[in-house]
DNA sequence: AGCTTTTGCTCTCTTTTTGCGAACGCACCA
DNA sequence: TGGTGCGTTCGCAAAAAGAGAGCAAAAGCT
């Protein structure tokens, strides 16, 4: 059990989330417990920390104070955590990684690179693997988090983060489509189309959206290898459909543009930071996890 | 569960006492249970927070460090209690409270005086009963608190905070003995002596000190009341064996003094607040709690 | 209006966590 | 050399927490 007791934990995140389903989405607990969590917390404080809409909970003035000491104390054992490491000498150790293929360009690299810069001493071991095997060498120990993309539940494992990625078009900055904020899924079939194809991850919600909405989609090419859509994008050959994971390098660099989709029937692409769930973290495993997070939380 | 973690709450009375089994009777929780969260916490923050010595648990920087961060919050939880007290309108309510005879005069009714004070919307209902009469009474929620000396450990009951009450000679201000800070309990046997008989409970703990040190007192006279043994001792005749808490009233108008007996083998006498531990305690009873805890932590 | 979806909450069952008490090993002290 | 006090370990029982299905109510959609 962290430092903080389960009521806090569940408490800020219903606060965030504004639900307690949502909560229980990022937490992986069931809403019982956590709604159990809060009823009781509710009890020992003697106030009413939400008020229950039928669209979810709300905090009160109550809430919210309790919540602005919790983010404090959240602070708090942020900077302790990390003045203990400083303490007891972190400069070095070395963590390894689980990664699908999708993120050997990006975004990691990139955070790798500078995480090498600002601690020379701590060494990443990057081993590429297929979601569905990441699972089990966490659990034998393997390497000390993984990211992986629409965890399954294992009893073993918990995620640490997770991070919603958006789907969306992809396509040259002159194009039409990169002046909107976001984009309704029909526009797929207004413009021609480069779309994934299987074994890629990106082709199953597509096939959802594009069944569940009826849209019929202006497929000009289909490809199984994103940077094979990605390089016919920027040939002018069609709008590419891609998550913004994907296109983040090129877009960064302002080559593309990335519209997020706008659909209540997507399902949701999420990229999630697991750890085996009975295993102690080295220091640098904590650290490098860290500097992901925030990343996650600034970046996006 | 009380809104921090048992780890925290564990780790600050350990930290407090530089013991587990110290903290063990504080807290009324099994050393081992006390010991495993400990542990665990160490190893969530990767740091070693105590330095095992043979007399027991000292600090390192890293458990200081902690330490004062726990302080922080608690008192965080505290100002924010009050603040959700103030924000629902506590100024009202009443409060059911056990206590034994010897509190009648003393420090509580100075206390309760006070209070009446600043808070006139609190109405407190004093029930004067025998200790062993009161877990009874608690638990089929007659009152929402007690007051007791020594309590035996019942499983309904938790003790909220508890004070050891010092045990010393009670004398003249003019007396050699009241230039002392504190005595040894072999003066008993130089000075002409005025002891508790029963059934008063100081009676039992000066026979085990008679008992274990061999120490043969200069008992002059015994009385079964308190009060008849300051009278005496008021009147020049002897110095008397009391607690602080009898003789408070005294010693603060600066009619008699006090000074502490230090002997190992001395039981020690302790004053514990205690609740029915499955009930939820209004809002005035909290409130009156903190105070008299408040109390406890200043002037003693 | 009728439908599905989403909400918090309640219930029962299972799993996990926690507490307890006895025992162990160690260091100190008489 | 026993006794004392310390932290720690272990097995077992009790308490707390989680899972998952199901409920009524409200909102949004068709």
């Amino acid at each position: 059990m962290p430092v903080f007791s389960r009521f806090l934990r569940y408490f800020m995140a219903v606060a965030q989330h504004g639900s307690i389903r949502k909560a229980s989405d990022e937490l992986h607990i069931a809403a019982s417990a956590i709604d159990r969590q809060v009823l009781q917390g509710e009890k020992i404080l003697g106030t009413q920390l939400f008020e229950r809409l039928p669209s979810g909970l709300r905090l009160t003035t109550a809430g919210e104070l309790l919540l602005t000491s919790c983010r404090r104390w959240s602070r708090d054992l942020n900077a302790l955590q990390t003045q203990l490491d400083n303490l007891k000498g972190l400069r070095q150790g070395s963590t390894d990684i689980l990664i699908p293929d999708a993120l050997t360009k990006g975004f990691l690299p990139t955070l790798l690179g500078k995480l090498r810069q600002t601690h020379p001493g701590i060494m990443v071991s990057i081993h590429v693997r297929k979601s569905h095997d990441m699972g089990e060498l966490l659990v034998k120990g393997h390497a000390d988090f993984a990211l992986m993309f629409n965890p399954g539940h294992m009893r073993e494992l918990t995620v640490r983060t997770h991070k919603e990625i958006p789907l969306g078009f992809v396509c040259l900055p002159s194009h039409e489509i990169a002046g909107l904020d976001e984009a309704r899924f029909s526009l797929a079939a207004e413009y021609p189309m480069i779309v994934p194809a299987p074994p890629l991850a990106l082709w199953r919600p597509i096939g959802v959206l594009e069944a569940e909405t009826g849209v019929k989609v202006a497929t000009v090419a289909k490809a199984d290898n994103i940077q094979m859509i990605k390089s016919m994008v920027l040939e002018g050959a069609g709008v590419g459909i891609l998550s913004y994971l994907d296109a983040y390098d090129e877009v960064q660099k302002g080559q593309l543009a990335f519209t997020p989709i706008t659909n209540r029937k997507l399902p949701p692409l999420t990229l999630a930071l697991c750890v085996d769930r009975s295993r102690q973290l080295s220091t640098a495993a904590r650290f490098i996890i860290t500097e992901i997070e925030n990343f996650f939380a600034e970046q996006f």
